[in-house]
DNA sequence: TATTGTTATACTCTATAACTATA
DNA sequence: TATAGTTATAGAGTATAACAATA
């Protein structure tokens, strides 16, 4: 309280502090679905570029290719992604969504749009345009890819901890 | 590529990406004074109010005490954290910082300073007050508390797998 | 009996390495 | 020999539960 007070926090504080915490409002939306958020990204890479490799993910994702495995599985066995074997070549696979999936994807479109109301209902039309605009900026300038989510896994070194409380200042 | 030129980002999703971004690029300058993003937060928890015991670290941070106990181990180790049994009730400790965590208080606060320079440096100065009030204004809204980073741990239910991939929409 | 903090244990997440099959 | 993907294994992080000391 006393620091607050005195020391109105930075831009980069509130941005971890608000980042985590939709974050993790979104999570306990998408649970409701019965999805994780990574789920989620899942299904959506795979939706905007059907036929990729599940090694174009990993190099995406920015994780090793045996955590992809693991990470489609349980899409696989619930029906919503199927893994084809590419005829070119036999080695990879070729991954699209089911027909049962375009369901779900309408849940998560409206889940999301109703997370981002939600989310910015403090804020007026304008403010809310505002903000991205902002927030856009310096995500170019911080060369963020557009819709990557680096969940917590570090575009950095990672030190062990990391997720745990504070961000900046 | 596609989705991102005809769905611009919702605010939500952009906080969550860059939030995250924050975070990793936080830690990766703590990482360089031999401290984790958690080990900063709880310096400063005890430097805001000395003296407080293990048990209300825990209910802030929203995580076990016995969490608390690891996560105080290597700061006490480190010589940064002092543990006195309290003398009114000898079944709790008093936390302090020790004389040398001075220095690393200041350390701390440089690394913040240059963290936020660089964050925020694509924004003009009235542009960092209008980003820091419209994030306030979210802030106040979401009930979060000031200078109390929710790591990926969560107010909510939080589901397994949070933390990597997307976020909204 | 209730509370502060610790220890022991189990579970989850993730990376590394070894392996299979294709090329 | 090199590449896509899988499996096995090990390490870190965190919660649960049982425990000690104090109240």
């Amino acid at each position: 309280m006393t620091e607050s007070r005195n020391h109105p926090m930075g831009a980069a504080f509130l941005l971890a502090q608000l980042g985590a915490h939709a974050a993790n409002r979104f999570a306990a939306r998408t649970a409701e679905l019965g999805l994780s958020p990574a789920d989620v990204g899942l299904l959506r890479m795979i939706a905007a570029r059907p036929g990729r490799s599940q090694q174009s993910l990993a190099e995406d994702l920015g994780v090793v290719p045996s955590r992809v495995t693991s990470l489609i599985d349980p899409l696989d066995r619930a029906g919503l992604v199927e893994r084809r074997r590419s005829t070119g070549d036999r080695r990879n696979y070729e991954l699209h969504l089911t027909p049962d999936a375009a369901r779900v994807m309408d849940d998560i479109a409206r889940t999301a749009m109703a997370h981002e109301a939600d989310f910015t209902s403090a804020l007026d039309p304008d403010q809310r345009k505002q903000l991205i605009a902002l927030l856009t900026v310096i995500a170019e300038d911080q060369g963020l890819s557009p819709g990557v989510h680096p969940g917590y896994r570090g575009s950095s070194p990672r030190p062990p901890g990391a997720g745990t409380s504070s961000g900046c200042h």
